[in-house]
DNA sequence: CCCCAATATGAGTAATTGCCCGGCAAGCGA
DNA sequence: TCGCTTGCCGGGCAATTACTCATATTGGGG
């Protein structure tokens, strides 16, 4: 006969989720979780703020809010998108891409449930890191996720741009990283790589994608690839003088969505996305800032399809 | 050019909605929310309220709380399911249902996501209409729903037993409602109805499901079928007189999960559930009152696959 | 047009929560 | 062993939230 399991020593996380549980699905006060787990009321409040802290809760929002549902409309109309999702405004001090994973989360998640395995396209950034970790865990084995950045980083610390891995993870798909630098030191060393037959086998594969999904960067002075240290101050200063608008998968293009044909864009690794792709291509992507690089993309049809915050759409649509 | 959409007069329940957002997802004050919506105080409060009642802000548990991952294991292993999912305790004046529909939902989603089209059969009650309540709106039209049990109740009230009609809903998909009274005033009133052919049809495709998700009832006194006005308490009487222990669909088995051939049976509409099926009969059951109904489903394998809470779970592994 | 019922609103208040702090115990290197 | 750091614990308090009650408003029926 089966034993009822004990409860020997619930991890932190367990008695964490169940406070959390308590609190938000129970409604329960800390006091009665407190009572409930055996824990004094303080520790029930740590518990319970370290179960949102750590994402143990998850929040969703069931109603689709008509003014976030006028702008997909008028967004989708204005650029001729086939995907347009808009995340509402979640306040002043709030992070725009905590604000919009949950929605970038969902509508992936509308690929992976795809019957036919599809091949999807990832870029890298916190907006897709984001939409990765807000994503329940699904299986989707029938899919290959292929990565279209390199995973060599300049000072060799990958943990921010695993994004393909955690999602591979997430979903147990196969899935294929690029074996390259994201932005070798020269142009030899970045064509040598790309000579190498498992790396052409990758790119290959990334070529045909199914569906794309990538971040958006701005090219000004708080550049992602500034802060992130893929390119120096002087390298972004003299793309800037060349008119660098924004940037996808570490392709930087100009105000008009045509791609530079100097500076780091000559020792960039992996896969460009190409404007006009007949399938999806999805930007990802949060926060006023990155408005001109959004429309430059957009205008280019460098991406088709868009998710992203409710002030950035508003943005959008005033140019 | 496309015109910024303007928030004419958002609805209440965009309102609320924002308002939830705001305040879970954005983590803002009530003070804080009534400034950015222009409202006083007290109604961001009530309006903050009314997301949760209505349930327009969702609220899952991404982390699996260790021993509820025991209990499963141990259901498994004790009944030989196909599968078994727990729900955390939430707290003890908590409806039990309310607690296990976001885990149902969860397992309902993972067989909408099969590539394949599936037949899947659904009966009724309440945690049936909590579990799709609590479902994310999926597009899935390569299933068929079907319904178990008859769509005719008696004053009439279709609205509870739509579950059906609101899973199609949401995902879209084909749905076929069974045309029969839930259960007939005479036998051959049934029989009347069951020799339509398009009763037989719906009929005919319900004995084929590929997955079946039904709630079970208790015959004690609290009997739902009861509450329900689908059995006279005299009925109820009888049947418990004869040893009636729980109902799956509407039909009656004893402790042992052995249908009864009296009572209401003989007048119950739709398809009766089999024991010992091949393929998954998931019963959806919350709250300890329905363990001994669930006991003799087990048993008997009526179904072969449980959600249910946590108490239920303990209540059933220390029988 | 008026009245009634249902519902929303605002003020006040009690309950609940978030957070700062001093204290304490465990871990660790000298 | 001592002294130091680290991290948890519980008390206490200010901020925030939920609820009650009296009043206002809206909409429908007569």
């Amino acid at each position: 006969m089966a034993k009822v399991p004990q409860a020997d020593e619930p991890s932190l996380h367990d008695e964490a989720a169940r406070a959390g549980w308590l609190y938000y699905l129970g409604g329960l006060t800390q006091d009665q979780i407190a009572a409930e787990l055996g824990v004094s009321r303080q520790r029930a409040q740590r518990l319970v703020s370290r179960a949102v802290a750590e994402g143990l809760i998850q929040v969703r929002l069931s109603h689709r809010i008509g003014a976030c549902l006028d702008l997909e409309a008028a967004l989708t109309d204005r650029f001729g998108l086939t995907r347009a999702r808009v995340a509402p405004f979640a306040g002043p001090g709030v992070d725009a891409v905590r604000a919009t994973s949950p929605v970038a989360a969902a509508e992936l998640e509308r690929v992976l449930r795809m019957a036919e395995g599809k091949v999807i396209a990832l870029g890298t950034g916190r907006s897709l890191r984001g939409m990765v970790d807000a994503m329940d865990e699904i299986a989707a084995p029938q899919h290959r996720l292929v990565s279209l950045i390199g995973n060599i980083a300049p000072d060799g610390s990958a943990s921010f741009f695993d994004v393909v891995m955690r999602l591979a993870d997430k979903v147990r798909a196969p899935h294929y990283p690029m074996p390259v630098p994201v932005i070798s030191t020269t142009e030899a060393e970045n064509d040598a790589f790309h000579a190498l037959a498992p790396v052409q086998r990758v790119v290959e594969l990334a070529r045909q994608a199914d569906v794309i999904f990538v971040g958006v960067g701005q090219m000004s002075d708080d550049a992602p690839l500034l802060k992130d240290g893929f390119v120096t101050r002087a390298e972004l200063d003299a793309m800037q003088a060349a008119g660098a608008t924004g940037e996808v998968a570490g392709w930087v293009y100009d105000s008009q969505g045509a791609y530079l044909d100097l500076g780091t864009n000559r020792r960039t690794g992996g896969v460009r996305v190409e404007p006009g792709l007949p399938r999806p291509a999805i930007g990802i992507a949060a926060g006023v800032q990155k408005t001109p690089a959004l429309a430059a993309a957009l205008k280019a049809r460098i991406i088709n399809g868009l998710v992203t915050d409710e002030p950035t759409a508003r943005a959008l649509l005033t140019l």
